[in-house]
DNA sequence: CCCGCTATTGGACAAGCGCGCAACAGGTGC
DNA sequence: GCACCTGTTGCGCGCTTGTCCAATAGCGGG
């Protein structure tokens, strides 16, 4: 086939594999499927990767990273952090009710058994919770947000955000995105808005 | 080998799988392991179960079910909705610290290309946030709590939940039971404790 | 134009998988 | 004590997996 520069061939690969593991699932992403979707031989795979651990496990950060990246973004374009958070979980929610999250889903089951994969996971998933604290401790500093422990209430966030897409992606119907980013932002309310000052929360919240 | 009857020997792969499945993973439990856990042949299981997919599926509706059963009796025993929802926190958070969380993540990814899995899993889940409701639901009516959604809030109560207990097994080290079910209770406090603007606004949200 | 570097091939390899089946064995009833 | 029933065996089948490697092919510099 085509020859291909190295930096060219392993994103190749890395598309391939996402590609594939967006079809089958992560942990059913073989060698020969990833050469057949690039239409090469399972070899060159082989050849650009030590093993098929550490394939998924670049992927998967390809994948990954890119969201974080966009969720940055999105995040550095709100002017305070109640719309910071919004715009997080509005980011966040839908992507994840797609194959994303099958894609973590997997991945967060192969780490147990893909050191490469596990140590991805775990440093993005960090990176995440890193995110979801520094809008909530600039929103404590603002006088927007009132929270004891800005770091235990960003876990719970991310927490209520990934177990309810969760729920959409492994047992479909039961709720659906629309519920996902509603029931977030609630549960961000109760969360984290101090029970004083009322009016002006609410009237900020419900501009968006 | 010894000569079992049905019931037995059907007992006796069960557990055997479980067995396997907590030390190396749901997904990653073959026939063959199964069989060697009992010491017989590998066609014996065959003589049982249709397939593969049967066998993590019962194992797995096994041990699952046996914890529901024990969230609801000491959810049971407690008298008033405050207590028994600090039970089933302390119940449902440690016991899905060990490898518990883990099959229950490798069940959810699993679910995707097991019919039979997906099914217990979906029925299961359904379960756990059904007695969570009923709990919220006995709560409201007892004038203990306050929320104007309580499907919605045991869906947000069981996603924390799960989300922390799925950080303790697949990040390991960021947190700990103690912190899930520390956490947990202060997202239980925020979410349904009487606090007149907190419910106005998720209401208001909830309409968009 | 050709040569060499290297991306790429394509299959060998051992191990492992789910599944099925003919043969075997060991309690049970006659 | 014998035959039958059924739980159990042990292996074979076809297929897939990750990994590896000698052989090949095609582009770029001399």
């Amino acid at each position: 086939m085509a020859r291909l520069s190295p930096d060219e061939r392993r994103r190749a690969i890395i598309e391939a594999t996402l590609a594939v593991a967006r079809r089958n699932g992560l942990g059913a992403t073989t060698v020969r499927d990833v050469a057949d979707e690039m239409g090469t031989s399972s070899g060159l795979v082989h050849h650009y990767f030590d093993s098929m651990d550490e394939v998924l496990a670049v992927a998967f950060e390809h994948a990954a990273g890119a969201d974080l990246e966009r969720a940055r973004a999105v995040v550095a374009e709100a002017p305070t952090a109640t719309e910071q958070l919004d715009a997080f979980i509005a980011c966040y929610a839908p992507a994840q009710s797609d194959w994303t999250m099958q894609l973590w889903l997997d991945a967060w089951a192969e780490a147990a058994r893909r050191p490469a994969l596990r140590n991805v996971s775990q440093r993005l998933n960090r990176a995440w919770q890193e995110l979801v604290r520094s809008i909530v401790a600039d929103g404590v500093t603002a006088g927007e947000f009132a929270t004891d422990d800005p770091d235990a209430a960003a876990w719970r966030l991310l927490s209520v955000l990934d177990g309810l897409a969760l729920q959409v992606v492994a047992h479909e119907a039961l709720i659906g995105r629309d519920e996902v980013v509603a029931w977030t932002r609630a549960a961000a309310d109760r969360e984290l808005l101090p029970s004083a000052p009322a009016a002006t929360r609410a009237a900020t919240r419900t501009r968006r």
